[in-house]
DNA sequence: ATTATCTATAGATCTATAGATAATGC
DNA sequence: ATTATCTATAGATCTATAGATAATGC
């Protein structure tokens, strides 16, 4: 049944593709290990013998360690950014002047969760890689210019000041702050949750964790206070 | 002005006070540079060095590297985890029959926030040093016996289904597993929220965070859904 | 006599690079 | 001629321990 009628159709790898695997199978292998055990904790020579190449070679692609996390979080950071960016954009559109809290909570939860829970098994590792580093002070030398990010953050705040028009706008942020939190936590996938609740809840179904969160967040948003006239005066 | 007048009140210290005093300024060390940095990212050097002794004293008290971290987490998880057990049986007791959202999540969270975020530097550094080990794969080697707080969380988890007797318990988990998000990336104190909101929101503000998280949370809990009859049948 | 602390160092890493070699590209 | 890959190694760590020394305790 093995198609070896005709002659071999793909002839001997290009340099361009063998480079290419290399690098991804190096990217592959540090994503998982940067994902389980932290950068600091992983070493070069685990990343190549994860991928099956040498150090050196890790070193001539990306120069140095830092420069293989920065290439891991470049590798997936504009499609999650880009997906979260075209669904609020549609939802805004869309519902224009009657949007909801659940409705703008799931156009923001959707595209993260599908892409990353959802995804290969490096998707998930990409998404466990995110939620140490944002766990950790803003800072850190390695990787992680959020400025994209940050964009579409600023967007998703400036529609929930429109669900929300009586907030004042430093309660709309803490109220994405804590939406980040659970969205972190549940990116990390570090099986807490599965053991406490004896294995009612699975951490890995990205589905019924944006159900939740669409009901609690949804309807939280509603429970903010209006603006105090004590506090700072929303912009006039 | 200094007070030389009299004989120096306090004799030269006895050993059981230097042993704990270098015992102390280790921990206050090691605590500092994990938060910031993380576990395998510190040297024991550079725990020496930060605290004024040898690598070889901390050897000496610690045995190991995880020997100091486990340290630095017992020094203060019981405090924690006992106000929060304290709390909540108090909230319990008080409103027995009439527990509401907002005021359960209260009784949760204002001991953590309490103790960590209004507390010296170093049990900030602690929070956010748990932070981080939160949002790690759960094994982790090094520290962190989460049986005693794993028993908080089910009687937490408990009362939330006095509140909600007709959701599932695996809802409840839910929800607890989203508010556990945001308390963890709170403590985590990683200064993005003060960066995203243009310095509207302050990280160290645990009262304003107290509050909107109870508003929320408060309000979301009435948002999960009954149990469903095709769900996984509640316990008779 | 016991305990706290320091000196010195073993032994095992780890990152990074220089330089050789083999394959592909033109 | 260029590019991908390997060999070998320099140089800088890092954890941990053995053994000496100084102070306290009894």
């Amino acid at each position: 049944m093995s198609p070896q009628t005709s002659a071999p159709p793909r002839r001997r790898r290009r340099q361009a593709d063998r480079r290419e695997e290399s690098r991804e199978r190096i990217l592959d292998a540090a994503e998982a290990l940067f994902a389980q055990a932290g950068f600091e904790a992983v070493s070069m020579r685990q990343i190549a013998g994860e991928s099956g190449v040498d150090t050196a070679l890790i070193h001539y692609y990306f120069g140095t360690k830092a420069g293989v996390i920065d290439a891991v979080l470049e590798r997936r950071a504009e499609m999650v950014n880009e997906r979260r960016s075209v669904s609020l954009k549609a939802y805004a559109k869309a519902h224009a002047g009657r949007m909801t809290g659940p409705g703008l909570v799931r156009a923001y939860l959707e595209p993260t969760f599908s892409f990353i829970l959802d995804g290969t098994p490096g998707h998930r590792h990409y998404g466990a890689l995110i939620a140490r580093l944002n766990s950790a002070p803003v800072p850190e030398e390695i990787g992680h210019d959020s400025s994209p990010f940050d964009a579409v953050t600023q967007r998703f705040v400036e529609l929930l000041k429109e669900v929300r028009p009586d907030c004042a706008l430093a309660d709309l942020y803490w109220f994405y702050h804590m939406m980040s939190g659970a969205i972190t936590l549940s990116l990390a996938q570090t099986g807490r949750i599965d053991h406490l609740s004896g294995g009612l809840c699975d951490s890995a179904d990205a589905a019924t964790i944006v159900e939740r969160m669409c009901e609690v967040f949804g309807k939280g948003i509603e429970a903010l206070p209006p603006a105090r006239p004590g506090g700072a005066a929303p912009q006039p």
